[in-house]
Formats: structure tokens, C-alpha cells, sequence
DNA sequence: TGTCGGATCGTG
DNA sequence: ACGATCCGACAC
């Protein structure tokens, strides 16, 4: 079964200058290492011990950009979609975000470095439509990221499109 | 080898 | 507001 959403909100991560972002400092871990990878390789780590996040890798080679993937809008194998975040899909109590996404999807830490642009590949990234306007994009504050002070704390590096329902922290999904 | 805390989420 | 849950990073 082949599932697929379309990307509805993201948080860039800046490396080395960006206190938010694991690679912060050119820091190169076992866990960091993808981050210099090529761009199109995913980068999926565990937080706070239950979620699994998904990044971009953005790169250039050795540049250690990424970007998180927070939330989509499903557009292949809905309901296969819906099951596996255990949601009643008639009741949808949804909420959204990186966590839940990863889980709705099925990507766990085994597709850390695989290359999201092979066409062949478990996982991929596909650009389909026309390009978003950027009138359609707001750009807020990344969330969760206190500990980085400013003035990354205060960097407009979250995006997500306006009125989207499906979008993290806007409560768009929970019951009525 | 031990400790600390986190790019979250659902419940209370 | 809070607990779940585990592992990476760094101190010792």
C-alpha cells in the first residue's frame, strides 16, 4: 500500500550557526552525520523518546542544512493513512504534527539517510504541482525550540500554508 | 558508567 | 499542567 501527503508545514534547521539544530557548531555524531550528507537524504531521529521526526536534508554536501517535516495534508491511501495514526477517520479527533506524521505514515529511524530523491526508493520526495505561491505561505516562529535563545527562537523559520487544515498547534482537528 | 533533557502529544 | 519513554551527548 503507497500512501502520500502533500507537505503542508515545515521548520528550517541552520547549521552550523543555528543553536536549534543538532548539527549546530558543524557538531558530527553518529546521530549529526547525515546532516552533511547530499541533499534529498532524510534525516529521522527519535524525540523525547517516542516521536520519530522526519527532516530534509538540504544541503549542499557538507553544508548542514535540513528541513522538518511537521505536518501534510494526505493525498494517496487516505484511509490507510487515517488507521495507522489510530484516529477514528468518521470522528476525526486529528491533530497534527511531526510525530503524528512520521507514525501516519510509517517512517521510523530505519529510513535515516535513505535518499528521498530515488525514484525507486521505500521513501520518497516528489515534486508534483506548480510551485506555492508565497502569498499562500505564512511564516511564524519554530516551536519547541526554547533552548536556543535568540535570536534563533525569535527566526520566522516555520512554514506552513495559510489555511490549511492540516497544520500542527492550530487545533483545526480536534473534536467539535 | 551516570546524568540530563529534549525540533512531542494526548490526556486531565 | 503533566507524564510517557529512550537514547544521544557530555561529564566524570
Amino acid at each position: 500500500m503507497e500512501t502520500a501527503v502533500r507537505i503542508t508545514e515545515t521548520e528550517a534547521y541552520r547549521a552550523p550557526e543555528d543553536r536549534a539544530s543538532h548539527a549546530y557548531g558543524n557538531k558530527r555524531t553518529p546521530r549529526t552525520e547525515v546532516f552533511f550528507h547530499a541533499p534529498g537524504t532524510a534525516y529521522v531521529y527519535l524525540c523525547y523518546g517516542i516521536h520519530e521526526m522526519m527532516n530534509v536534508v538540504t544541503g549542499p554536501a557538507g553544508t548542514p542544512h535540513a528541513v522538518l517535516i511537521r505536518a501534510g495534508e494526505p493525498s494517496r491511501g487516505t484511509e490507510f493513512i487515517m488507521a495507522r495514526r489510530k484516529i477514528n477517520t468518521l470522528h476525526p479527533r486529528l491533530t497534527s504534527g511531526p510525530g503524528v506524521l512520521t507514525k501516519a505514515l510509517g517512517i521510523d529511524r530505519s529510513l535515516n539517510g535513505s535518499n528521498l530523491l530515488d525514484p525507486a526508493g521505500k521513501i520518497r520526495l516528489e515534486v508534483t504541482g506548480p510551485p506555492v505561491d508565497s502569498s499562500a505561505i505564512t511564516a511564524t516562529p519554530r516551536i519547541g525550540i526554547d533552548y536556543a535563545g535568540a535570536p534563533w527562537v525569535n527566526k520566522p523559520w516555520r512554514f506552513y500554508l495559510r489555511d490549511n487544515p492540516f497544520v500542527s498547534r492550530l487545533g483545526a482537528f480536534k473534536e467539535t
